[in-house]
DNA sequence: CCTTAATAGTGTCACTAGGACACTATATTC
DNA sequence: GAATATAGTGTCCTAGTGACACTATTAAGG
């Protein structure tokens, strides 16, 4: 209750991380170990818990560290859901994000009975999911393949040294379609945030110049359109 | 307190809501009737009531109305803020809406000691604000500017038939400089959002022709840049 | 009237980003 | 040392847009 007097909703966080590998995408998602929906998928999240989250932000990595022992190269706030309907627990509001990563096998037992896994993008419409998340999930889809168009944010699905082919295989794999790869030698290029490493890569042919990003390079602001 | 022991944090909405006058830019800010930041300019917003908000963007036009007698012709979220420190009363977290209106005078007596006003935006940083509306007004301002870049948002600041000549304006004033007038009529072109009515208007010169939004169409969803 | 000023709208050139795609380069494998 | 596979380059074409001079249409005032 506030000082006015309302019944306050329900505030959650939760983590749409999305990490590629083998050319597919991926969801994380963790077995719910209590009702409501008891036993089903969802989005790694939960509550705040105001003696250690600083902020949202901090919540939610704390939530995906606990959860699923994973820690995202990459978090942005992607949307508020809310409504009376969308958590039987009544009234709730949650607060939606959405993460990179490298792809990392997950310990699925982290510390009880909840388990944690990755799930292919392309195989979510057959699982049921608890709440809406199967809608949160579409919604950070569609931000992804935007911000895959028009900025380099897919370098968070890779290491931190990284060839072209990797990272145009990500993008492919992200928007569904192929692009060229001249055109992404051109992006990186143009965007000034990568070196060139000294290594290179063996790939079967030539071996690939390893990128790597520049220090102190805020990757989110860029621009550009690919593919489009 | 939810069914696990944790105190919830305060949540909150807050609305940046702007609108052009006379090639100027201008926030709506109200003046707070109760503690805290008593007698204050501050953002409209409140709390959210589960009975009467169907969903957050609910609640956020509800907000407007009551407290400044406005309906916006455009809102959308824009980021939520939170932390312990950022307001006074405890931990919270407030999900800020971004809003835009023709310009239209505010009855400034509401239904109480609370009053609500159109502040130009330049000058703001002369006023002390509640809160951490200073830097939400400054995340929102920031959010305009890229959205009147490569997207016909801007055409909520005018009334439902406009000319070129007032779009051109309401662009330069949320940029801060001039734009091509040539560039703007091709985006309309390629937008293909628009139509032109049979009427013309006065301006001192030739007479303008005068635009209007087709039905249905959803404005959000276009892109390319102008004046980048 | 006819001129001037003011605003509306067009024609067109140049530059740039990016798609398409053929070309060269360098590695592995047999 | 040829075949093959992947990496990287050269270059043309098109579309979007800034720049800016041009034409068009109105009101106001001699």
């Amino acid at each position: 209750m506030t000082e006015q007097g309302f019944i306050q909703p329900l505030f959650t966080v939760d983590n749409v991380m999305f990490a590629i590998n083998n050319a597919r995408l991926y969801v994380l998602l963790v077995k719910r170990a209590i009702a409501p929906y008891h036993n089903n998928w969802s989005l790694p999240g939960g509550f705040v818990d105001i003696a250690l989250d600083k902020d949202v932000e901090a919540c939610a990595m704390r939530k995906l560290k606990q959860k699923t022992g994973l820690t995202p190269a990459y978090l942005e706030q992607l949307e508020v859901f809310s409504g009376a309907d969308r958590d039987p627990r009544g009234y709730s509001v949650s607060l939606a994000f959405f993460a990179l990563l490298p792809y990392t096998p997950v310990s699925s037992q982290i510390n009880s009975v909840s388990q944690a896994s990755w799930w292919p993008f392309d195989q979510l419409t057959q699982l049921t999911l608890a709440f809406d998340h199967q809608l949160i999930i579409a919604q950070a889809h569609q931000r992804l393949q935007q911000k895959a168009l028009y900025s380099m944010l897919p370098v968070f699905c890779l290491p931190a040294t990284f060839t072209v082919g990797q990272l145009k295989m990500v993008i492919e794999t992200i928007l569904g379609k192929e692009i060229q790869r001249k055109s992404l030698m051109r992006r990186i290029e143009a965007s000034d945030m990568f070196t060139l490493t000294e290594q290179k890569q063996v790939s079967g042919g030539r071996q690939a110049q390893l990128y790597q990003l520049k220090p102190g390079v805020d990757i989110t602001h860029f621009s550009r359109n690919m593919g489009a």
